[in-house]
DNA sequence: CTGCTTTTATGATCCAAATCATAGTCTCTG
DNA sequence: CAGAGACTATGATTTGGATCATAAAAGCAG
């Protein structure tokens, strides 16, 4: 997360969007710098039969769209509003300025980057290799361990649906519902008027 | 890539290690920074009943590891020599010190973790929800594009081996000898000598 | 060259998750 | 508060890739 005023003294933008708009498209040039003001935004991609797949989701303080930018490659999926959202924009040359000339920001988005790709190693090991408890568990516990930072037994909430929990894990919906229900009576996990504790 | 004199002055030591010597394990935590300097290095994971995923394999010059060092996560992976090798190691502290010193090596260590985290969202998203063949094609594509960088048609020699391959996009042998086979009859590669050209 | 290991190959069988179908429950909007 | 749409639930069936078994070809060490 880079301070808003500084991203405003850079030239940052906030523009809004309303829930289902598309930022960027896979594929296309990455020509901005996103961090998120309000709302949340989704990554996806949709494979060719339409199934999406949720390469991450993004709340307020959070940025993406960064790896392409700094890479220059095309953006590897799409990014979408999920509810109504508004976010700073910042051109590509605005903001490599504004990380040469801040030292401790561009550390900061090298942490970032690092703590995605730690989480997308994990995500991808489990998706290639486990069943699907076991993959559940594991993004339940990553968003719990690192992105909640929540702790005691079943502290956290998941504010996701069985869709997106699938897309995130790259199962069905009814796979999800019924391994979630064996995982309740395991007693890795608790639902309580249908939500998910972790 | 860092330079060997820049690794060197900021004390590097050069380490040998024998094929099949592993560097680090899955949990530990990240002590050093690593680039190769001869061999091949392979970070892999193994699940429960010993199948492997391959998470990257890095040649001459490639550095690998820095994400837990710079997120301060412990290794969501293996670190193991493919080949005999030789690899440069700094620790933590004198890595951040050669980044803070060198802001040009930083953006250059910052463009890595973008590029590695374009590769795994390609992959994440493939291994999620594609069939084998689509996999197969993608990361050869990936390979010839983004790290061989070679041109025209069946220009790109594929080192690897059926079992990595498999390994790389979470199949099985048996499946990738398959999907291969069917591919070449579908003129997407060639297998001559039974190398794979893409 | 010979035997040994690694890699590729191929057919048969199995099984877990996808798919299909259908319905119940919740939530939000007008 | 009624009705629509989103979400959860559950059973039946199908299927693609894993698994198992076996073998042939290539590479390699002595």
């Amino acid at each position: 997360m880079i301070n808003e005023d500084l991203l405003l003294d850079h030239g940052a933008r906030k523009i809004a969007y309303s829930k289902g708009d598309q930022l960027f498209r896979e594929g296309e040039s990455a020509l901005n710098f996103y961090q998120v003001a309000s709302g949340e935004i989704k990554m996806n991609n949709y494979n060719e039969d339409g199934k999406e797949f949720i390469q991450g989701i993004f709340a307020v303080g959070q940025s993406f769209g960064e790896p392409p930018l700094l890479a220059n490659v095309k953006y590897p999926a799409n990014a979408e509003a999920i509810s109504d959202a508004e976010v700073f924009q910042l051109s590509k040359e605005q903001f490599l300025e504004l990380l040469t000339s801040n030292p401790q920001v561009h550390l900061k988005i090298t942490e970032t980057l690092a703590k995605r790709l730690f989480y997308k190693a994990i995500m991808v090991s489990e998706i290639s290799s486990q069943e699907p408890e076991h993959r559940i568990l594991r993004i339940l516990d990553y968003l719990k361990n690192h992105v909640h930072k929540s702790e005691g037994e079943f502290s956290f909430k998941v504010d996701l649906t069985r869709q997106q929990l699938a897309d995130l894990t790259g199962l069905r919906v009814e796979t999800v519902i019924r391994a979630t229900k064996s995982l309740e009576k395991k007693g890795e996990l608790q639902i309580r008027k249908r939500k998910l504790y972790r």
